[in-house]
DNA sequence: CAGAAACCGTTGCAAAAACAACTATTATAG
DNA sequence: CTATAATAGTTGTTTTTGCAACGGTTTCTG
């Protein structure tokens, strides 16, 4: 009990300086740390429309729009309308996004070696997916919160 | 590796889940999510100053300096001089903030049974102590590469 | 002991993020 | 078919966070 309230600061701690680690990385580029996530669910899914990384990456989805017209401004992603959705864009990687693949790859590759120093892979492996548990439990937890209120 | 590069992204998205539900749970309180963390500290031991605070929940120390004025400015802590360094303060929670105390350890076991749910015992001790390990090389990581820089 | 370095905290400023109100389009219900 | 609800995205505003420069203490070093 005592000792799985702490969860939750360890994560804090450590997301904090992921960010500040991706900063430190990306002085001198025109990304921001959350853009290069943002890329990299592009990286992994071309076309996604920014409802959908909204839904993967649970930022504000005003947050999403300005960081999406960000990327455009600076070249890294077009928005083509949608034939099937007049409302929703479909978010497409330049070749500008494309060329820089490789550095971040690099980026979140040196994070990750942090993350994963002198851990089992048995326990990288039960770590990945208990996360991916409690990230959808969370998501879920704030979802039915936030429409009771309504 | 596939796997474990996602390991990041569910930290992000719990936290972010994690400050949401804290709003929602604070609401009509003069309390923000961070807020409360910070109280959290000082209940697991009253009288640390904020730079103790500060590498504990690894935040910008101007943040931390905000956020205690604040506290005290609402009533929760009151900032003593330390006599043994007359640089630093003692963080002392206040009758109000004990007073509060019982709300605030059932939220965050609200929130705690949401990341908990399902999980044998084995594995949230597993977790805990993984994730501690992570967070202490990820602190590590980036003061290596800030003290570099200087 | 004097000067330099490290430490603790504050503040101005800028970037990041959340929230709410809005427009426009699509889907659903009666 | 029309009215209503839901969806996709934008924008104004406020809060949160990070960074850098600063002032006052303490510690270290020669």
């Amino acid at each position: 009990m005592r000792e799985n309230n702490c969860l939750g600061e360890h994560m804090a701690v450590t997301q904090r300086m992921l960010n500040a680690f991706l900063r430190c990385r990306l002085e001198g580029v025109d990304l921001s740390a959350s853009q290069v996530i943002f890329l990299m669910h592009l990286y992994k899914q071309d076309g996604q429309s920014q409802e959908e990384i909204n839904k993967k990456m649970q930022y504000d989805k005003g947050v999403i729009a300005r960081m999406a017209a960000a990327l455009e401004k600076n070249g890294y992603i077009s928005r083509k309308n949608n034939p099937m959705d007049n409302r929703a864009y479909l978010l497409l990687l330049t070749q500008k996004a494309i060329d820089f693949l490789p550095t971040m790859v690099e980026i979140l590759k040196e994070w990750n070696s942090v993350l994963v120093e002198g851990e089992d892979e048995e326990t990288l492996i039960m770590l990945d997916r208990a996360m991916k548990r409690i990230a959808d439990r969370s998501v879920e937890k704030v979802k039915e919160i936030k429409n009771g209120k309504k």
